[in-house]
DNA sequence: TCTGGGGTCCTAGTTCCT
DNA sequence: TCTGAGGAACTAGGACCC
């Protein structure tokens, strides 16, 4: 699902020689979008977005629908206006997780150099597969044609002798093709590029480098580094200066440590009543903390994210005194960072909370604070929710929730609402 | 006119510690 | 005991990616 700016002159043959090009970008075309039309295929050849019908942007489109201007990202609202005759499908992330694990395993059989990006593109180290399965567009062939007769779905491969490259080159080769960029054509290659093509390069940033006359690759290639560093930045500028010249030493990574789990959620109405902005902080603080767990990560700190009814968006964040996994830690803090938040008598649109700063449960030691010592409910608070993620390992996730108010929990008519200790 | 959700990384200012 | 320097850690916000 890339989204960087394309260029028509790069979508060329660059040449066939393959050596020192071992890195492979692997990236579904219109992942979502595709997913649900190999389990629709009355919807082939019809203009198909996938996406929330209410105050939401589009997440993927079929060439159809692209074909009427329609990108990811858009708002839903302008994507009907461009093509009204779309059929809209509402996402189905557990549906795309599981394609996206069946491709990951595809891939992981090719090498154990897979570094998975996101749910629809990875990069591939295939140096030390070439004795075993050939050259890289001989692999990139043999990907293509699995993942297409295993789920009906088709992917391009970009390849080249960095991920930059290799990136690039997918984009390039969409839809359902192949694009090799040789060593020796990679600096070609990028300076037929828009600059907003290099990776980082986004609105802010191609707006600051245009006020210096840089619009393309090949002129940032071509002006002092200095100069692009006061224009975004030193580690930024460095950084596009290098990519800009092919240099992106970064190795395939098939482990990335998870830096932080968050949640958030936009209201279906604009809230101006805290005490709802508070009760969806603890449902967000149960998400994190359960998912915390199943990964066995504790974390230390806790960040709020507010979202005014002016598209605002304000941060807060808090280190605690020990790390948790704790729902209602979580929360307390959340809720104790929404009341330092002035917002200006504004509603809430969206409200996100988030762990950060992750580490191994197992190996951190969570030191008792004053508070804790004295209050003897942390153990089973940990436990009860412990239970929770038992039963929603059985019985799914809205089996059972957390309660603001033991007293006013209703049960609604096929949910459990578990109140695992006063968490208001 | 309308703008999701899950992330990462960077910068700059402030606070804390040695 | 006070003070300043320097560095680390924290915090808020912005930009970016998919």
């Amino acid at each position: 699902m890339s989204r960087g700016p394309r260029s028509a002159a790069a979508k060329r043959d660059w040449g066939r020689e393959e050596d020192g090009c071992s890195i492979l970008h692997v990236d579904m075309d219109a992942f979502f979008a595709s997913v649900e039309l190999a389990r629709r295929p009355q919807l082939h050849g019809l203009p198909v977005i996938v996406g929330g019908a209410h105050r939401g942007v589009v997440l993927a489109a079929t060439y159809e629908a692209r074909a009427f201007g329609v990108h990811s990202a858009m708002p839903m609202a302008a994507a009907l206006r461009l093509c009204p005759q779309a059929v809209v499908v509402p996402p189905d992330h557990a549906a795309y997780r599981e394609v996206s694990t069946g491709v990951m395993r595809i891939l992981g059989d090719v090498t154990a150099l897979v570094e998975q990006v996101s749910v629809d593109e990875a990069f591939l180290d295939v140096a030390g597969a070439r004795r075993r399965l050939g050259p890289p567009t001989r692999i990139a062939g043999l990907i293509r044609e699995q993942v297409s007769s295993g789920f009906g779905i088709t992917c391009s491969v970009g390849i080249g002798a960095t991920k930059f490259v290799a990136k690039l080159a997918s984009s390039h080769a969409k839809p359902d093709g192949v694009l090799l960029v040789p060593r020796a054509a990679t600096v070609d290659f990028l300076h037929a590029l828009p600059v907003g093509a290099l990776w980082g390069v986004g609105e802010r940033t191609e707006q600051a480098l245009a006020r210096w006359g840089i619009r393309t690759v090949a002129e940032l290639a071509r002006t002092d580094v200095a100069v692009v560093q006061h224009a975004v930045g030193k580690v930024a500028g460095a950084h596009l200066y290098d990519l800009a010249w092919g240099r992106d030493p970064r190795p395939v990574h098939p482990h990335r440590d998870e830096k932080s789990i968050g949640a958030e959620e936009t209201f279906d109405v604009d809230v101006a009543d805290i005490a709802v902005v508070e009760a969806k902080i603890l449902e967000l603080a149960d998400r994190c903390a359960s998912r915390l767990r199943a990964h066995r990560f504790v974390a230390r700190t806790v960040s709020i994210k507010v979202r005014t009814s002016d598209f605002r968006t304000l941060s807060r964040s808090r280190t605690l005194s020990s790390p948790t996994d704790v729902a209602r830690e979580i929360y307390l803090a959340g809720r104790s960072l929404l009341a330092g938040v002035d917002l200006e008598g504004l509603p809430v649109r969206l409200i996100g909370v988030r762990a950060e700063g992750l580490a191994p449960a197992a190996t951190t030691v969570r030191q008792p604070t004053l508070d804790e010592a004295v209050d003897e409910q942390d153990g089973p608070r940990r436990e009860a929710e412990r239970a929770m993620d038992l039963v929603r390992s059985r019985f799914g996730r809205a089996a059972i929730g957390a309660g603001t108010v033991a007293t006013r929990s209703v049960t609604p008519r096929s949910t459990t609402t578990f109140v695992p200790a006063d968490l208001s």
